[in-house]
DNA sequence: CAGTATCCTCATTGATACTG
DNA sequence: CAGTATCAATGAGGATACTG
């Protein structure tokens, strides 16, 4: 895995060949990106950052807005998105109590990134498509 | 999700209004998001996928230089892979069978584009850690 | 060497019920 | 309203054995 682990660097360096042993990062920073990959590819994480991008939003109101997350997991998720620093909570002491979901600084510059992903995705859907449809029709 | 949902037809929106309509994607595209999200997200295909960087690879070669993965994982990661596009699989025939797996175009350039958010982890390593231990101290 | 085929387990998730 | 607690089911993934 020559290129990620000098990705710091060579980010936009595209693949093929690595002439040396240059490494910048560590397994300890590889394990990181899997930790930030697993975040990423976690089934509701990137759908509630998503949401919370059009502005602070109250819980019952990210329920809603995400058909088919149960209670339990969008608390989950918003705890664990919490504890990564992406997500902010408010709680304001209010009858009813009401609690305010908000992007911090550096959940905004992850969905930027994730957006990134999203746009490959958007450019090469027809691409995928077509393979997918090919390697099903005869291995 | 202001920039990730914003559909015309807002099946996945029962959510508030979406205040502008200046979209590139629709729910499809969205689902098909999820899709790339979920092959990013999973434990083996980006740790492959950034083995193959480095060049043609055979499948022996593949299970050695990731330590950890089954047989069975690299089998349907592989298979997943390709299926997709992002990998192709060269059979040689010979005695002992040699198969040779590499990256696509397409991969190529997924790996660059996940390489943007290995960038990411690397640049917000300490501060995502630092929010970690104090969430960790104190709730 | 490069896979398949089976079995099995453990973790993630969903459903349900309850509470400050 | 905004959660927590508990339990059950699903399925991803590992171990092992076998094969073209």
């Amino acid at each position: 895995m020559a290129e990620i682990r000098t990705a710091r660097t060579n980010v936009r360096a595209n693949v093929r060949r690595v002439p040396g042993p240059c490494s910048h990062w560590d397994d300890l920073d590889a394990d990181f990106i899997r930790e930030v990959l697993d975040l990423v590819g976690d089934k509701w994480s990137v759908l509630i950052i998503g949401t919370l991008a059009d502005g602070p939003t109250r819980y019952s109101e990210l329920a809603d807005a995400i058909p088919g997350i149960s209670q339990r997991m969008l608390t989950l998720t918003l705890k664990q998105l919490r504890r990564t620093g992406l997500v902010d909570r408010t709680a304001y002491a209010e009858v009813p109590p009401r609690v305010e979901y908000s992007l911090t600084e550096l959940g905004g510059s992850l969905l930027s990134t994730v957006l990134a992903l999203a746009a490959w995705s958007a450019d090469h859907h027809g691409e995928i498509r077509r393979h997918q449809a090919a390697f099903d029709a005869e291995g």
